[in-house]
RNA sequence: GCCGGAGUGGCGGAAUGGCAGACGCGCUGGAUUCAAAAUCCAGUGAUCGCAAGAUCGUGCGGGUUCAAGUCCCGCCUCCGGUACCA
């Protein structure tokens, strides 16, 4: 009678650990006896309408099922829950409905709420928060004037109070208002004019994100580039110890390099090359000699940057970004027109959009010339758009024969190519390249470079670069491909900026920032009548009633920046929040900090490798600098969970008269259309699991095996309709199956299909346990009758300890899915055992608990009767240890091989030395056959693992 | 193009250089049942064989080793990311 039914008992537990606050987080670690804190941390989503997604549990599950072994274990859990809860969605949902983007995020949270509770994580939810809270965002206003408030010393690379900035004296001598402009150009956070993503369709600015080659992803209208004063955030600042940080973290290597990659730094030189006319280069020459290059290039060079100073005598043009401020003076009368008709057509087309498609090469001649100071010959200046203002100096030596990009744009106009590095013997097109008709990027010997020929490249570099340095040409140079990062947005749904700029009597802004006093944070949002787009690139806060948008202070009037901060703001620093979440006076108790930071285990999505994990790692660096947080780095151990895709699907393809077309002759035309091998159109059909079968390595229609089917598991969406609801999920089999099967599909990095029959398979072996324990047949609840209080025989016992310290050591290494298996091993034993001891009953109960919490509570329950108190439960009761003795087996099987291949087994006794072993190998009867007549050459034995006898 | 990751039964996957395919799904047979579902038991890489067993087998081609899914060299395919950063 009484069968396993999850539907009944899941809320059960679920209502019992809440009333117990079982998972209640300690404000400070235990640390006595050798325990440990451990910080378990889940990447917290955005509360979208569309309610949780069978993704999220699976790290989610990853993270509970450490936090329950860590917990059973002793250890003191932070294990904690939130929502990043600003975003652009709600906002657009306020624009149709003119519901208040906040009534639908915390329907929305609630939602996502019901459903986390539903699978039984065990966080503390009196921690949980969202970003949109006051109480939260009160902080991150705080952290951003911190932001505001610091400048970077590059000489000791550290932050330091904007107070703490040496003021030049000549800044000095011009009074108060200099100094704070010269303050406000040095401080992390700042103000600049930064290009953004116009749509005047639909009348707002967009994320790079939602435009797709320069068209608004929602609706398709064209998007233009407009400069519009900007709030940036100076993480290049940090971009060094950003890079150097790396190195001690515990990051999957591939999100390491990714990192890496992103900040992108390169190491060369900068090189001045003369713009005046060639009769005074000599005199110009001579008095650069023996001085270093001015910070801010003089008028009369146009200064590059290369990572190949070795080839500098291989420069046979330069190329100068559109946006380059030397365009107008290097431009000559006669190129004026093209010129300008390139700029502007430029202009209209994003970095991204510049970088992308078939990369012809395109530009104009500025009809000057820059001198190469190696050589002292005159080479053309060109304007291009493969060069970007915004890395290195904007201007680039163009060295054809040895930089793709270069020697493309060369072919393109018919610039000369000059080779100065010859390539190794066997590089393959060599002789091409010696005669200008190819590129090499390698390194290799010297030519055509005066007294540098026949040294070898990488060693040349860094001399040519020291002779630069001494000439007064040249200097090293690092360079990062990491931007400043742009912190504004022209939205409703994010944080005001806690920032007043002052206004004249006009209400004209005086250029005269202030921050908003601490006293007076959360700088909240105002009450908006409407949120529709008002058809110019400004803000929505600019329709704020006056009331907000202007403060008065200390008698002076301000005006509220009307920008907010964009998503990431919030999730900058939430873990730090987890920690003290209630605290009004700091953002976080330093003590509490110090007890629990850093973050032990992080677990999110790869989508985030580069931008929330650097964004908040920049932040934290901050934060760290300005003595907020006592650690360097947040996240000390990171983990990507794989996607899970939907169910295999196969897909068969059929031309326009009905008939199947073999996958293999399915290919793209130009416009991406699928068609056969004769061009015309073929459409996918979706083909029954039954229909088809394998041939080889590929599936086949059963009806006709000559035409093959496509077999592929694909990204759940929702076009797609291939989504799994996990509300269904639990419904159908339970929450402990649905956390089990997401554990069980495969290793937690990996990308896996989704299987509604392998759900039923662990399901299975939850109806399994629970009718090892339960007495199905009785009416009421009770053990099963195969339960006996009696001590495990020595089978039982190895097997107990044996799942004991399986289970122990692949929890310990995040193996859930071998863990499983050794957990269905057990069962598939114990089940046939007719005598079922208690203590291997509780034994696998508890292995159980973290990863099916709800039924193993039941069960535990069930085991225990009504002795025991009322707030016990398995949750938090302590792992089991297992006993090495009970795992040692007096006859052990050893395989034989000769020659490697196995040729039959002997037992023999457990811990026998080689010479015994060998002697039964040889004188098992098969073996003994196959030696006769044979020279035995050598004798393996791998102790407890297999003999090799190695015959001629 | 470049950078990651992965290729193992019908499927998901398991294997400190040491018995390839644990565990699960599916499938086959049997028990139970009036019957079915559920459950339980057995089998299940391929080929040959009545069987004992033999041969082959971890994307492909080489190599190292007594021994290779695992290490090395060279390829192929798929998935994901990225896009002229001088």
């Amino acid at each position: 009678m009484p069968r396993y039914n999850p539907a009944e008992i899941e809320p059960r537990w679920q209502a019992f650990w809440e009333r117990h606050k079982t998972f209640a987080t300690p404000e400070m670690p235990d640390l006595a006896g050798g325990k440990k804190k451990r910080y378990i941390l889940d990447m917290f989503p955005y509360p979208s309408g569309d309610g949780l997604h069978v993704g999220h549990p699976e790290g989610y599950t990853a993270t509970d099922i450490v936090s329950r072994f860590a917990r059973m274990r002793g250890d003191s859990v932070l294990h904690p829950m939130g929502f990043d809860a600003f975003g652009l969605p709600a906002e657009e949902h306020a624009i149709k409905t003119g519901e208040h983007p906040r009534i639908q995020t915390y329907r929305n949270i609630e939602t996502f709420t019901r459903q986390l509770k539903m699978l039984g994580f065990s966080y503390d939810w009196d921690r949980s928060l969202a970003t949109t809270d006051e109480g939260y965002f009160r902080w991150t206003q705080a952290i951003f004037l911190v932001l505001y408030d610091t400048w970077f010393d590059a000489e000791r690379q550290v932050g330091r109070p904007i107070a703490e900035l040496p003021i030049p004296a000549e800044i000095a001598a011009e009074g108060p208002a200099a100094i704070a402009r010269y303050q406000d150009r040095q401080r992390l956070a700042y103000q600049d004019d930064a290009l953004v993503n116009w749509c005047p369709a639909l009348g707002t600015v967009l994320a790079n994100e939602e435009v797709v080659d320069g068209l608004s992803e929602r609706g398709a209208y064209p998007v233009q580039r407009i400069p519009l004063r900007q709030w940036m955030l100076r993480i290049t600042a940090y971009a060094e110890r950003l890079e150097d940080g790396l190195d001690e973290l515990d990051w999957p290597a591939g999100i390491k390099k990714l990192q890496r990659d992103w900040i992108g730094r390169s190491s060369g030189a900068e090189v001045d090359f003369y713009i005046g006319d060639q009769a005074s280069f000599a005199g110009w020459m001579a008095s650069r000699q023996g001085k270093p290059l001015t910070d801010v290039p003089a008028g009369d060079v146009l200064r590059v940057y290369t990572t190949r100073p070795d080839t500098l005598y291989g420069a046979t043009y330069m190329v100068i970004a559109p946006e380059h401020p030397l365009v107008d003076a290097l431009t000559a009368p006669s190129q004026a027109a093209q010129v300008k008709a390139y700029r502007d057509q430029a202009s209209f087309k994003s970095d991204r959009e510049r970088t992308e498609g078939d990369r012809a090469k395109t530009g104009v001649f500025t009809g000057s010339y820059a001198i190469n100071p190696v050589h002292g010959q005159p080479i053309p200046i060109w304007v291009a758009d493969y060069v970007l203002a915004t890395y290195g100096t904007g201007a680039i030596m163009a060295v054809p024969a040895h930089d793709i990009r270069d020697f493309e744009f060369a072919v393109t106009f018919g610039l000369p190519v000059v080779p100065v590095i010859e390539p190794p013997a066997d590089a393959n097109d060599r002789d091409q390249v010696l005669a200008g008709k190819a590129c090499f990027v390698g390194s290799g010997k010297v030519i055509g470079s005066g007294e540098f020929d026949g040294r070898d490249s990488a060693d040349v570099k860094a001399e040519i670069t020291q002779r630069l340095a001494g000439q007064g040409l040249g200097r090293e140079a690092v360079n990062y491909k990491l931007r400043d990062w742009l912190f504004s947005r022209q939205r409703f749904w994010g944080e005001p900026f806690p920032i007043l700029h002052e206004v004249d009597a006009q209400g004209q802004p005086t250029g005269v920032k202030r921050a908003v006093p601490d006293d007076q944070l959360p700088v909240k949002l105002p009450e908006l009548a409407d949120f529709k787009p008002h058809g110019r690139p400004e803000p929505p806060l600019e329709k704020a009633a006056d009331d907000w948008l202007y403060v008065t202070l200390d008698g002076v009037r301000y005006k509220r920046e009307t920008n907010t901060m964009p998503q990431w703001a919030g999730s900058c620093w939430y873990y730090l929040r987890y920690i003290d979440p209630k605290n009004t006076h700091a953002l976080i108790d330093p003590v509490k900090e110090r007890a629990w930071m850093p973050v032990d285990l992080y677990v999110g999505g790869a989508e985030h490798a580069v931008l929330h994990l650097l964004y908040s790692r920049f932040w934290h660096k901050v934060l760290f600098d300005r003595g907020h947080v006592s650690t360097p780095e947040p996240f000390g151990r990171l983990i990507n969970q794989g996607m899970i895709l939907g169910e295999v699907e196969f897909t068969g393809y059929q031309n326009e008269a009905d008939e199947w077309v073999s996958s293999r002759d399915v290919r793209r035309d130009p416009q991406n259309n699928r068609v056969d091998a004769r061009g015309s159109a073929v459409r996918a059909v979706v083909v029954p699991e039954d229909d088809v079968e394998k041939a080889g390595d590929a599936f086949v229609l059963k009806a006709d095996p000559a035409i093959r089917i496509d077999s592929r598991a694909h990204k759940m969406s929702k076009s797609r309709g291939n989504v799994v609801n996990p509300d269904a999920v639990v419904r159908e089999y339970g929450a402990d199956s649905l956390r089990l099967y997401e554990m069980f599909m495969g290793p937690l990095e990996a990308t896996k299909p989704w299987s509604m029959a392998g759900v039923g398979g662990v399901r299975g072996f939850l109806d399994r346990v629970w009718r090892m324990i339960v007495d199905e047949r009785a009416d009421e609840m009770g053990l099963s009758p195969a339960v006996v209080d009696e001590p495990c025989d020595a089978e039982q016992a190895r097997v107990l300890h044996g799942t004991i310290k399986r289970v122990t050591e692949d929890t310990e290494s995040l193996g859930f899915n071998t863990a499983i298996a050794r957990m269905m091993e057990f069962t598939n034993f114990f089940t046939r055992c007719e005598r079922r001891p208690r203590e291997a009953m509780e034994a696998i109960v508890t292995l159980l608990a973290p990863y099916a919490p709800h039924v193993a509570e039941e069960l535990w329950q069930c085991l225990r009767g009504d002795e025991r108190p009322a707030s016990d439960c398995v949750s938090t009761r302590a792992w089991p240890q297992w006993d090495e003795a009970a795992l040692v087996q007096s006859e052990i099987e050893v395989p034989v091989q000769i020659n490697g291949k196995l040729r039959g087994k002997v037992m023999v006794p457990a811990g026998a030395d080689e010479a015994v072993v060998l002697a039964a190998a040889r004188e098992d009867q098969r073996i003994a056959e196959m030696l006769s007549g044979k020279t035995l050459v050598k004798s393996i034995y791998v102790p407890g693992r297999l003999v090799n006898l190695v015959i001629k």
